[in-house]
DNA sequence: ACAAAATTATACCGATTGGTATATTTTTAC
DNA sequence: GTAAAAATATACCAATCGGTATAATTTTGT
């Protein structure tokens, strides 16, 4: 059973990292968060060591959530390749799904971290990098089972896709306009089936 | 002749506009202005309405710098497809030279201003809008002079290209890593050969 | 050179910042 | 049920926030 401090740490973050993601570090203030959360100073305080620590927990928090819901996405198929395709397909929906979050935490924390909070960054740096190593392990898999061409440099390709799902993130959110998603993402399905496919 | 108040003002934008760029609105505070321009409040506030009124006139003023540095290296060809890749080209050296401005402006700010300054993101969402304007005015022109072929859609093309670009240079500055860059330049410049040329 | 005008510096404003010490309340263990 | 422990609320801290009124200085036009 959870302790009760465990349950009020739980109920922080889950109102709490929405509105760092969406504002900022600097930007979010105590006073926002406890008007959030209807707690006090003395109950986050209590709970959290300061700000910067709570912002990492928050954004550990988040990224966690969303992991979680790619795994399950990928895990529809048990092809390599497939579940590049289901990659895609994730991301197609990814506007509408971080926006309950917030927005896409790697983006917005990872340019408000950037010349600002290195304990942040460092996170950020992490959690991008265990990404591409999902990706690139995937890549790896298909070439082994044939799918995929032995040509591709499989972390080479996860970076360059991760760039693309990056870049479309940031405009659809700048310019409200799934446009950009989707376009992406049709230009990964292609890449997948005329670079990749063995 | 510019007036003492007119040179004031550029001396202050270009101290201020790197600052703004890199910590973002909210992190950027009126004594960080003071101490880095060696100036009070007073020259300041005598200047510029308001810390907002500010941070929007640095934007533009860092924009312009480098719309007229593409612009320039643009114009080294007259052929729409040398053009494009005229860009690409740009943005291989984009990484180095954005940071003297303290960042990519487009991507900073507009990170920075959604969903909390909507005038800055506004002023964001025009030079976006203008950019990809002139890429896709650049790649009609070519379709006009049998360069690219007709089935591309122009508009179409020059929002995937920024939208690759804007990933490349997020990826490059989250990572302190220019492979990000240099991969999504070359993967432009394979796009360009192989589905633009006519 | 001098007065008027423009510009910059100083001093101050109330509000808010992150953080803490302590008091109060709630939960836990027996 | 009660005492100890844990968790939360309250009250307060110095520092800083953006902004302004006014004083001092500098520039300008003649």
């Amino acid at each position: 059973m959870l302790t009760k401090s465990e349950h009020t740490k739980q109920y922080i973050l889950e109102i709490v990292a929405p509105i760092f993601n969406r504002y900022g570090y600097a930007a979010t203030s105590l006073s926002d968060l406890t008007s959030a959360t209807g707690l006090t100073k003395g109950a986050i305080y209590g709970n959290f060591k300061n700000k910067e620590e709570l912002a990492i927990t928050a954004f550990k928090h988040t990224v966690k959530k969303l992991m979680s819901l790619i795994a399950k996405h990928i895990a529809k198929s048990d092809s390599p390749i497939q579940k590049l395709y289901l990659i895609a397909d994730f991301y197609k929906d990814y506007y509408k799904l971080s926006k309950t979050y917030g927005g896409c935490p790697v983006l917005n924390i990872g340019v408000d971290a950037n010349n600002q909070n290195s304990e942040l960054l460092d996170k950020v740096r992490v959690v991008i990098e265990r990404i591409q190593d999902q990706v690139a392990t995937i890549i790896e898999d298909g070439i082994e089972a044939g799918e995929i061409s032995t040509e591709i440099n499989a972390m080479q390709y996860a970076k360059r896709l991760d760039s693309m799902i990056q870049g479309a993130i940031f405009m659809t959110y700048t310019m409200d306009d799934e446009f950009y998603m989707n376009d992406s993402m049709n230009q990964i399905e292609d890449m997948i089936t005329n670079e990749l496919k063995a």
